[in-house]
DNA sequence: GCCACTGTTCGACACGCTGTAGAATTGCCC
DNA sequence: GGGCAATTCTACAGCGTGTCGAACAGTGGC
């Protein structure tokens, strides 16, 4: 992602990442080279476990069985579901959801604003 | 808001509720009597300031000078340009914006919808 | 000028979440 | 049955946040 995941994760928001840009499940080996690749890092194997349990307590990563003693882990939602769910958070949290929405469109390009306006028109 | 604030800052998001409810700025007493009041909380004034000063030096606060030796706190932005800001983080740093936004778009009602494109059409 | 007040600044400490990983345990495979 | 790989358990450090007491400072009254 670009920045900071609001400071809480940065270990998290990789392996969330690791999850997301793979096409299927990954082991726990598996993830712990895509995060040590992308992040230039060299996070043991038991590190990457206990967030992936933390993660798993949280239900954004689901666990299931694989090939022999090995676990396959795979992110509960997809990248875009989930910052859509944090989208939707903040706009149902909010006291005046239009006129934040308008706010949130003024911050757009006219190239999004574009898309966003075929998004929501065509249904 | 709705629920806990991601955890982090129930107490600061309990003071900017009391800054943005508020017609003009507040002092630092004014700010505490409405987070008592609002949480049932009874924390100390220096409790109060102490976060408030951490909020001044990650900008969301505004400090100024006011009557007698008493200082003036306020949001740096509205409640909506806060949330339009946050949600705006969220977009810019989706890999596949539209697709989330259409995510987002899924979670609202009908009636939202509508307000939705009734607030991009006019333009 | 000095004192009591009231408001602010400093410094401290507790707590929960996250990062980090060694030790212990468990379960295949040969 | 033993070795090995993967997982679970346990621990601890660091950071952000909540919470204040103590020290400090500006004002008004005497």
């Amino acid at each position: 992602m670009s920045k900071r995941e609001r400071q809480q994760g940065q270990l998290e928001a990789a392996i969330l990442d690791a999850l997301w840009s793979a096409s299927a499940p990954l082991t726990s080996a598996q993830v712990r080279d895509a995060v040590n690749a992308d992040e230039q890092n060299d996070v043991a194997i038991t590190t990457v476990l206990t967030v992936l349990s933390r993660l798993v307590d949280k239900g954004q990563v689901t666990r299931a069985d694989g090939e022999g003693r090995s676990l396959l882990f795979n992110a509960a939602q997809t990248r875009e579901q989930h910052t859509a769910g944090l989208m939707l958070d903040l706009f149902a949290g909010s006291t005046n959801p239009t006129l934040a929405f308008s706010h949130f469109a003024s911050g757009l390009s006219a190239e999004q604003l574009k898309q966003l306006r075929e998004s929501l028109g065509d249904e």
